[in-house]
DNA sequence: TACGTACTTTAGCATTTGCTTAAATACACC
DNA sequence: GGTGTATTTAAGCAAATGCTAAAGTACGTA
């Protein structure tokens, strides 16, 4: 697992373990929002969850609005809905997507900075 | 490009437009936001980002830390180097690596996550 | 019941990612 | 200048990602 270890001298363990320490206590939460970050992390994706803090929005609409295939888009969406950023709503034969409640506390702040930075001075 | 339109009626063409222009308003911003957290998307960028959150720490460290390679961690660390979330200071052969200001009102709410919700209710 | 529309799913493929291994660079100390 | 330590870089590779194309599912309507 580590077959280059660091050789130095003042190698602190004491220091390394309390690190550790944090990282585990940290863990759980911290993998989930690695997760909800790589997902909002992809440009495509991160499109659609802008477009969905305003409104809900059908595949139709985010493949038109994104000049992607119907396909591209569903996949897309499939992974935000999996990952438990995204919600589906099926009206007759058309599925709504809105942003789901679980992981707004991340994501609000994030997507409000892409319109309050487009305001004016 | 668009292979498979949607072919439905009501495709409100004004509706679709809006939307693609609040997207070209957004897009330098969003472009931006969205490589910082592609970058703070991987598991162990994340560790990486928490733990200099605290303090700077060197690539010997955080390889005994993270039980990695040392090349494996130098290669993560350029990558949040080049994205500009981080900083390097070299002091002798050791090089210290920080938190860089550029992106870190992205961050550091992100980060505080990671601290405040381990408390005790 | 048959057809069309909205969407999902599958398979396939090119690209990207994240690691390992090995070589290269930079700096301190003798 | 030579040796050792800290780090970077390059090459190679397996796995993950994001698309296309095509088939499958679900629902509405004639």
């Amino acid at each position: 697992m580590n077959p280059t270890p660091c050789v130095r001298v003042f190698a602190d363990t004491d220091h390394i373990q309390q690190c550790q320490e944090r990282l585990t206590q940290a863990d759980p939460a911290l993998s989930s929002l690695a997760s909800v970050l790589a997902l909002a992390g992809n440009e495509v994706r991160l499109q659609m969850l802008f477009l969905l803090a305003e409104e809900q929005l059908c595949v139709c609409d985010l493949a038109d609005v994104l000049q992607m295939t119907i396909s591209a888009v569903s996949q897309h969406l499939r992974k935000l809905k999996d990952g438990g950023i995204v919600t589906a709503r099926k009206v007759g034969q058309t599925v709504f997507y809105t942003l789901s409640a679980d992981h707004l506390p991340v994501l609000q702040p994030l997507l409000a900075r892409l319109t309050t930075q487009a305001e004016p001075v």
